[in-house]
DNA sequence: GTAATTGCAAACGGTTTGCGATCTC
DNA sequence: GAGATCGCAAACCGTTTGCAATTAC
């Protein structure tokens, strides 16, 4: 997340990092599957390499990364149920009160054959003051 | 999350962490935060001090904690819309195919005048596996 | 008095980064 | 050849933890 550029050479590290995320999509990989599972075919590959080309990859679009916390924890007081708004630009978290969605969770269970108990869901964008300014 | 027990002293501490909290409950503070404001009641206050009290409180449903990432970073090719189901118990991950719910970003931009641009949403439970096993 | 809790400081662990060497184009 | 990328190792940093001292009950 921290670096920008998207300048690309296909390297052989990146294709073989690609393919077997891709290859083992279903079974959504850690850093470290993946790091295990490509240095069998690139013995002397680092987990430095694993990650700058994770993000290069997912910057390009080609992959997508699950519950990577770029946000610190947070703590709320609430406890009732409501969600949550994140501004991608100041950081501010503001609750969305938000009709409860159990019913989803019986849906999500019935179709997957799964218990669903909860579900987490965070809305991004820019917050009213963040969206006013055009230019800084 | 790793600390189980649910023996409970009402310690000033805690107290002036829990006042803290629910007082600043709108601007969803991080351990940081709670800690710096915190330390100006309670000078000789430490992080651990901090983060153990937060995770009892929330063990007593007191307070919940956002964007906590127990899960690691997972990466996943297939970068359609679709949402994830995690199992608790084993880990695992599953692909939920939800109808897209494009139509609640607008909804919630609508609302509270923000500019909604994602979400993420995550289902927890047992997977079908899982939850077949009634005792170990 | 006993056990939970604290303060301190060190450890933890996933991720990032600086650097000289290497590879892609 | 220029500069992106690699391998290596150390750093980073939010969070956790071991331990002796303190505190709640």
């Amino acid at each position: 997340m921290s670096q920008l550029r998207l300048i690309t050479r296909t390297t052989n590290q990146r294709q073989v990092i690609y393919d077997y995320v891709q290859g083992a999509s279903l079974s959504h990989p850690t850093a470290e599957h993946i790091f295990r599972a490509v240095r069998k075919k690139l013995p002397r590959i680092s987990f430095g390499t694993v990650y700058r080309n994770l993000l290069a990859l997912e910057q390009q679009g080609l992959i997508v990364s699950l519950f990577y916390a770029k946000e610190h924890a947070r703590y709320d007081a609430l406890v009732d149920n409501h969600y949550h708004f994140v501004c991608e630009k100041c950081d501010k978290v503001e609750n969305i009160s938000l009709e409860e969605m159990q019913e989803i969770n019986k849906q999500i269970s019935r179709r997957h054959g799964v218990q669903v108990h909860s579900h987490r869901l965070y809305f991004y964008g820019l917050c009213s003051d963040c969206s006013k300014i055009k230019k800084v």
